[in-house]
This record gives structure tokens, sequence and C-alpha cells, in this order.
DNA sequence: GCACGCTCTGAAAAGCCTTGCAGGAGGTCC
DNA sequence: GGACCTCCTGCAAGGCTTTTCAGAGCGTGC
């Protein structure tokens, strides 16, 4: 229960609490005579040290915060959260820093969550799902404390941050689109104050383009990256454009919502209408048919998340870094393609 | 950048570090012109208490360790693990807890946070996920350190824990299966090392005996709680009785792998035959029909853990808490039902 | 044999907060 | 008017670790 102190290994052990101390953290001084009676006096009673007394003298907590602001707490279906998050995880343990989760759902507990994280009770915070002009990212850098962000940050902050190819993920699920010879290709774009989705529709856009194609406005219309505004969007495209014959949504959520929507107006998928959705969570395989998807490793943007904020509190710098993961387009029924061949 | 202490907001206050730690900790014995002396000084300085040294003398961290064990990684896509912790997120914001999320997927990580857990990093742990004779709960608890489980403990363990209906929501699945008519039950199991996955099964037998029918073991397969483990199970299930008319799968994610398998093999839904799934999650709205479940709030169940948690550290005793809640059978298409219609 | 240098260790301060105890101010009762 | 009580506040100790600085012990070079 009460855990021993330093003070009584280094009684047991015959030395002072500073050698036992530099014995916990490694030094390179200590002769290798104490070090070992130490450990076996560090081993015996059980001893860890006090993070608490720790974290007072070296002013770092070796925990980091990762917010999770969604206000509509909608989107929390959707896979990619957990996956992320099991990836920082990782990241996090292999340095023993502690994963403090923080999640603001209201613009209250927003405020709370930003004057947690300002206090110093993390070394670093990894942020999330941000939206619009959300201000935080600026907010905990100009008080000093260690920033990165999931995702394009919000436009104007000069933030590190780890991003996926967004805009290569969507040219290439558009061309494949293009490629099966659809040529009334909609896109179904995710909540528009978010920058992954106004990328995302700019690489639709460019390779509609790309293609000697005109774009057109009445081909696309936002579903707020959750499956009803999926299925919604849908309809209102079908009602807009029945000449419909292909679908680029942002999410795989969504995705599966438009699916819903063709079958309720009676179309069929992939003959009628072929559809690709966006993250290839477990969410496009659930789906009848399996839905085609651009794939980004949600697990390896957790580790680089991790990987450059350590590398920002180690370095106790401001430099900006930036990281993108690829994309690869997985071909399956939902675009005609078997299960397992790739484009 | 570096915090005022409370040194700083006793001098602008004009009265003692004592008198503001009071302040600070809403103590009675203040007089109302001091404490808004204090207040004003707090606000103007923007102090926040040192997390570090209060945790140093009161011997608390107010911070709790969510663990979520789960050796596969599986089951991860799994809306349930997120719609849990958002739940607990909320329960302890209420109380300013911060929370200390901990994944361990391996033998080497799950040692680790168990040594975390018991250094005294963290006022109490809430546990989740168990697998078969996981020592976690009991060890943690020989330690001294509070345990809430979330689902029920693995046997013997004498530990607090908030679970759902498991039994009742098994058979009122099962009863309304049997009402459509059905005759040739199956169901699809989790994997049968975790609690949750043993009742639902029994839930499932006690309902087919109470309509006065015999079990039958080739009518049940395991399908580990995941998605392919689910598709598998049906693809036996179909071999050993090709004239199984309906299914109960242990979760969503199962049942909509039994949907894939059961349009592999060219049946409808729900004519040919009905399928049940539990949890009501996301997954259930995403596949095609909608799946009839079993509804569990997640959130609620999150929100209970926080609760007993809290309530067994202000406590500071050893009392077991139990905590039930109760579950609701959704009806939709997967069983004949319009989307809306409730049992 | 002496001065010097190197390696390792110990003493002690610093870091910030909570809280038991004592004491001051002001009011009440006889 | 004095004794006593209540209410509030301040003093100071205590909690555990890291780290600076100084010093002890020992070997080496001249």
């Amino acid at each position: 229960m009460s855990n021993p102190t330093l003070e009584a290994v280094a009684r047991a052990a015959g030395v002072s609490r500073a050698t036992v101390s530099r014995v916990v953290n490694g030094s390179p001084k200590i002769k290798s005579e104490s070090r070992r009676s130490v450990e076996r006096a560090i081993a015996e009673l059980g001893y860890v040290p006090n993070r608490a007394a720790r974290a007072l003298v070296t002013r770092r907590n070796e925990s980091i915060g990762v917010v999770i602001a969604e206000p509509t707490g909608r989107i929390f279906g959707d896979p990619y959260f957990a996956e992320v998050l099991r990836g920082i995880s990782v990241g996090l343990a292999a340095r023993e820093q502690a994963l403090v989760l923080v999640m603001s759902q209201s613009p209250e507990e927003e405020r709370r969550a930003a004057r947690y994280l300002t206090g110093g009770h993390v070394d670093g915070v990894i942020l999330f799902s941000l939206h619009g002009d959300d201000p935080l990212p600026e907010h905990l850098k100009s008080h000093g404390v260690p920033v990165v962000v999931g995702g394009e940050p919000p436009h104007g902050a000069r933030v590190s941050y780890v991003d996926i190819d967004n805009i290569g993920g969507a040219i290439s699920a558009v061309n494949h689109l293009i490629s099966l010879g659809r040529t009334r290709i909609a896109t179904i774009t995710g909540t528009l104050d978010m920058p992954a989705a106004v990328t995302r529709r700019r690489g639709y856009r460019e390779a509609i383009r790309a293609a000697g194609r005109t774009t057109d406005t009445n081909l696309e219309e936002s579903g707020g990256f959750s499956r009803e505004g999926g299925q919604h969007a849908m309809e209102v495209l079908l009602q807009r454009c029945p000449d419909i014959d292909a679908v680029f949504a942002a999410s795989d959520l969504m995705a599966a919502g438009a699916l819903s929507a063709l079958y309720a107006a009676g179309r069929t998928v992939p003959e009628d209408v072929a559809v690709v959705g966006f993250d290839d969570s477990i969410i496009a395989l659930s789906t009848q048919p399996a839905l085609s998807s651009v794939r980004q490793s949600m697990e390896v943007t957790g580790r680089e998340l991790a990987n450059v904020l350590l590398q920002t509190i180690d370095a106790r710098d401001q430099i900006v870094r930036h990281v993108i993961l690829e994309t690869e387009l997985i071909v399956r029924q939902s675009t005609g393609g078997p299960p397992t061949r790739k484009s």
C-alpha cells in the first residue's frame, strides 16, 4: 500500500538518497558495485518512484494529453478514433508516457479542457478532429504547451501536424471511377468546416478536371461525416441528378449511408451506381456489397503523432513539424471488384 | 508559461498561503471578504494549483486509470469501447478527475500496465473487456487500489462491477425470434472466455427451454466477437444445420458477419433467416437490412463505472458494489420489423 | 613523498502545496 | 469590566525527489 521511499532504499542499500536517485535515473557515474546493491534493494522493497515528487522538481509530468473535440458526439461511432488512439498509445508506451484522454463535447467542457491543458498538467498535447477555426492549438501554443494536430490544422494555425495524403487519396478514388467508364460522378463531402473534408473535395474536383471534364456543384453534397448525413446527401443528389452513375464519399460511414439511399431508390451497386468510401475502416467490410475505399492507417497516424510530439518536447523548440502519410485505394464489390483485387 | 504559485497569489491578495489554499479548496471557514480578494487575485494572475505538489501532500492524484486489455486488438473496430469511454469521461469530468487511458495488447504491455497502476500513479482503476482468468483485478485489489470492472468480472473475483442484463437481453432476443414462429434458432456466441459471452449463451438456452424445446449444441458456434468470426460461424452453422431459420448473434459485429455469410449462401433476411444482434451499436444501422438488436447504453455504463469508482475512493472502503443496467430489444428489418417499431 | 586529478558519493536546498496547531480579533455573558 | 468563546488566519512542518556543489578516496606523475 504505502510505497517505500527513496530514503528506505538508501538505508537498505547502505548509500545515500542521491545515489539511489542516480541509479534509478540511469546516471553513468555510479560504481557498478553500488549500482548492484541499490538495484537489489529496489527489487526487494518493490520501490517505485513517486511520480508527484518527481514531477514537482523536474517540472515534467511524463504524461501527455489527447483531446478529442467532438461537439456533436455524432462521429463517435466512427472506428477511426479508436484506431488512432491505439496508435498513440503504442507510441507513448515506448517512452513510459501516460496518455490522458480529454473528451470535450460542449463549449463548457472545452473551456474546462483548455484550463486543464494549460495548467501544466501535461507535457504536451495531441489534438484531434478539429473544426473550423478552433483556437485551441494556437491557445496552447501561446501558453508554451507543445502541440501536434492530427489532420490538417485549421487555416492559419502554424502548428505541427500529422496528416494523410487526402488529396492523393481522393484523386485515386475518382480516377478509379473514371477508369470504370463512369461519367456522372458525384461526391458526398464531410463537414466543410474540417480541412480533411475540403481537401478531399478538392481532390475530387482536380481529378474530374484532369480528365478533361467540367465540375458541377450539383454533383456535390455534404454528408457531415455521419451515416445519416451520407444517406440524406445521396437522396438529395439522386433527386437533383438522377443520372448519377458513381459516388465518391469522403468517409466509409457516409458511403454506408449512401448505399441505403441507393437501395431505397431502387438502384443497384455497383451496376447502376459505383461507390467508393474513405478510411477503409471496419465499416467498409460490413456493408453489402463491401465498399471500395481509400485506405489510411490510423494506427500509423497515431504512432507518428506521438513521435512528433515527443520529439518536440525533447528538443524544447518551437519548430513546426509535418508528416504526411500515404493512402492506398482498396477495390471491392461496390465498384465491381472482387474483394482482394487492388487497383 | 511558468505558472504563478500560491505564494504569489497570497502576496497579491494580502493574505497568507494557507488562506489562499483554503479558498482554492473551498474551505467554509473563510470570511467572504478575504475570499473575494483571493478570488480576484487568482483570476488576475491566472493561478492554477500545481497538481504535483498537491498530489505529493494529499497522496491523491486526481486521476484514474482506464484499462482496455485487448490482446487480439481485433474487437477494436467495435464502437462499444468508444461509447463507454465517453461515458466514463463525462462521469469523471464532473469531478475534475483526469482519465488515464491504458491499452495493453500483449503480456509485456500488461505487465507494464500493472506496474504502472500499482505504482500509486492513479487513485483507482476501471477495467474493461476482461478475458478468462485475468488476475489483474485481484492483483490491483491486493495492492489496495480501488477497482471497478466493466462487465461481469472473471469467476471468483470479488470486485465491484457494472454490467448490463446480459441474460435478460438474450432472452428477449430469442423470445422475439420464437414469437415470429421460428423453429430452428441458432446462436453465434462471443469468445467463451469472456463472461458476457457465456451469459448471453445461457440466456439463449434458457429461452429455448422455456419455450418447451430442447437445446442443441449443433446450433451454437463461437464467432469470437469479430466480424470475420461471425461470418465463419454462420457458414459452419449453415453447413451443419441447413434448416436454420433464425440466428441470435452476441454482438452486432458478428451479426453483420453472419449477414454476409447468409447472402453468400443465397438466403434472404429476414424471409429465410431472421437475425438479431446485440449492442445496438452504429453497426446495426449500417447493415442491409438494418439489424434488430438488444440495446445497451454504453454511455450509461461508462458513467456508472465512474460513479461507482469515485464512490469507492471517497468511502475508502473495500465494499463490493454492483450495478446492473437494463437492456431493450430494438426490432428492425432483419427480423421483419419496420425501423421504428418496438417489441 | 607530494601535488594534482579523477571518480564517485553525500549533504542540502529547492520545488509547491496542505493542514495541525496556535493565536489574534472581536463579541458575549455575567 | 473581565473571562471566555467563536471565528478566522498565519506559522511552520511535512511530503519525496532531483541536482548542485563540495569533498572523500584513490591513483598517478614528477
